[in-house]
DNA sequence: AAAATAATCAAACTACCAGTACGATAAATG
DNA sequence: CATTTATCGTACTGGTAGTTTGATTATTTT
């Protein structure tokens, strides 16, 4: 067997394992899949499961890997897609929602909220590629806003780029965990106070 | 023994026992640290501890209670003891640094960056007392600030308390996550960082 | 096709740790 | 002193990640 297909093999079995955790991971919750779970579901024996992946960990970051580029991806097609810098705006924010809504899971580890899947280990600093790569996107559309003069054009980039980062991923976070609390206390459902902060966000942004 | 004395030496033991998880939970870590390193590091029995304390979690909640009401405290002041609007906000902002920086993990539990100590357990989602607590003394500082006429005396108290809550958050968290990065990319330290993202958040805030 | 090599398997096993059970002791109470 | 109550020590249960091993099956080489 050539090296070429034993490669493919190889990539093949990795898919396989990955795939069948991905799907345990979301009905079950990560926790609760264990590695014979994933043996058994996805048709290996776990021996060779180890011989793919050197720990549960590694699945789980191999998953993270795979939603961290989609995740880019569809924020990519949000600021290319559109020439107008508030629309870009409002489909990046719609666009991380909509993803921490589906998986919220994965939405946490991207956003770095956790280090870890199993409590028993100190946690592990990934490096932060979404991180890098979002920064790079929103570096991106804020330059596009200055070009368009839609915000101020003697803003420090850099800082901002963070800056923005923060307001955003904070705004999705703590709209997350207040959502049952906004009804009683607000009268907004979670989306209408999502609207509200996004666009409060926006024109703190641009110049009036 | 009477009632009254029987119940203040359950609460010594309590004390004992919650001082000497804060301890090792500190040192070592939480993950790191077995109930049975807290029995023998507080002089009792494992059973003992059980008897005090129905779980880890239990244990590691109450001290997280603990600093919730240092935190709320710490907080109070920076609103109560400063009569400008202005000096109140940033007093605020550094309080809540200092504290992530000195018990990081304690922070994230009372942000809610987190939901459980053991990750075998699906997580239980805690009443989040910061969080409402905290709720209350923003509405006080933005009632503050709009009877000082510092802010728009037409914004929506509700929503924005919790936009105010969730760039400050985000805010601290990102320049956490990013420490490192600010140095190379921006020429800036996390001090450096949070001071300017905590200005121009402010200044958004006000009327100019 | 036979021999050699590599991939996969099943199952038993280790290590770890939260939480429990239980009988022995020590201390307070009456 | 007798009884109750708090504490102790130790051994045990249960669950799970990760390892080991020797057998089995598939693939490659000669």
């Amino acid at each position: 067997m050539g090296a070429r297909k034993k490669e493919a093999l190889e990539q093949f079995n990795r898919d396989n394992i990955l795939s069948a955790a991905k799907e345990l991971f979301e009905t079950k919750g990560v926790e609760q899949t264990t590695m014979d779970d994933i043996a058994k579901y996805a048709d290996y024996s776990k021996s060779t499961i180890y011989v793919y992946f050197k720990s549960k960990e590694d699945i789980y970051n191999s998953i993270v890997e795979d939603y961290t580029d989609i995740l880019i991806g569809e924020l990519e097609v949000c600021i290319q897609d559109s020439s107008d810098f508030e629309d870009s705006y409002y489909k990046m924010c719609d666009c991380l929602v909509n993803f921490e809504e589906k998986y919220p899971k994965y939405y946490a580890s991207l956003m770095g909220e956790e280090k870890t899947t199993n409590s028993r280990k100190k946690p592990i600093l990934k490096d932060d590629k979404v991180g890098r790569e979002l920064t790079g996107l929103i570096k991106e559309f804020l330059e596009k806003g200055m070009a368009t003069s839609k915000i101020r054009a003697d803003i420090d980039l850099q800082p901002t780029v963070l800056y923005v980062w923060s307001a955003i991923s904070g705004i999705i976070q703590v709209a997350e965990r207040k959502k049952d609390e906004l009804d009683e206390s607000l009268n907004m459902n979670k989306k209408e106070y999502l609207r509200y902060s996004f666009r409060t966000f926006y024109e703190s942004l641009v110049r009036r």
